[in-house]
DNA sequence: GGCAGTACATACCAAAAGGTAAGTGTGGGA
DNA sequence: TCCCACACTTACCTTTTGGTATGTACTGCC
């Protein structure tokens, strides 16, 4: 990226949000305050183990806040910053795509797989 | 995902163009016909293998387009599809998202690196 | 023949990301 | 005492992605 010459920051982005499972947690919390075991359940399909290595990361980068309510059994929970809300805007458009063109995307990862068996 | 009980399209979406270097690729093609030896140049840092089996990918995911001009030495170049054109429309906020936060998450960056050392 | 330019492909490996299984700590209740 | 719920952590492994080095195909030129 360092080579380019046209202004792009996706660089930037995909550094705080990139991977599998980042931009879906991000997702997932806007609507405020949700507990690990919350976050989880709404995604789907992700481990306890991966999820708080993801979650560290986003507290790290300053996208999301963990609050601790010293209980027993642990109650805590994770939000967005308000910096992680501009990051959650700007996803909002690509969830949206992927929504519009979910039928069409589903037909073409069939596709794609059946032709790299033939 | 599968359980996720509110709309979010971001597995669709990062089903196309998940990765280090598939965002990048459909940043910089966005501007017309743009040859495999000129993508790598803009984006910069990329192994010709990596370029050809992401452009690969996107061709077959039906957002790029490869057009091969029949010429010695070999002229091939990539563009957009009008599908591949709403998919980078849904990307431009999140890179004008990165190129507003730079400074700001390369200091994130430096800090986070600095606690996993200390 | 060798060399050039271009767009790949192949072989093998390194690094990163993700996964499963089991474990830990804490207070509360039976 | 044991068991529970919750949010993690640790150990070890698998899978995926990216990387380096080299090779291939093609025509044209010296």
């Amino acid at each position: 990226m360092e080579q380019s010459e046209t202004p792009c920051g996706l660089d930037v982005s995909l550094e705080i949000m990139g991977g599998k499972w980042k931009p879906l947690i991000l997702y997932h919390v806007q609507d405020g305050p949700t507990r690990f075991s919350e976050v989880r359940r709404l995604i789907g399909g992700i481990s306890e183990k991966v999820l708080a290595q993801q979650l560290r990361d986003l507290v790290a980068m300053g996208v999301l806040e963990r609050r601790d309510h010293h209980r027993v059994p642990p109650v805590v929970d994770y939000s967005l910053t308000p910096f992680g809300k501009t990051l959650v805007e700007a996803l909002i458009p690509l969830c949206e795509w992927g929504n519009r063109n979910r039928a069409h995307v589903t037909k073409l990862s069939r596709n794609a797989s059946r032709m790299k068996i033939g």
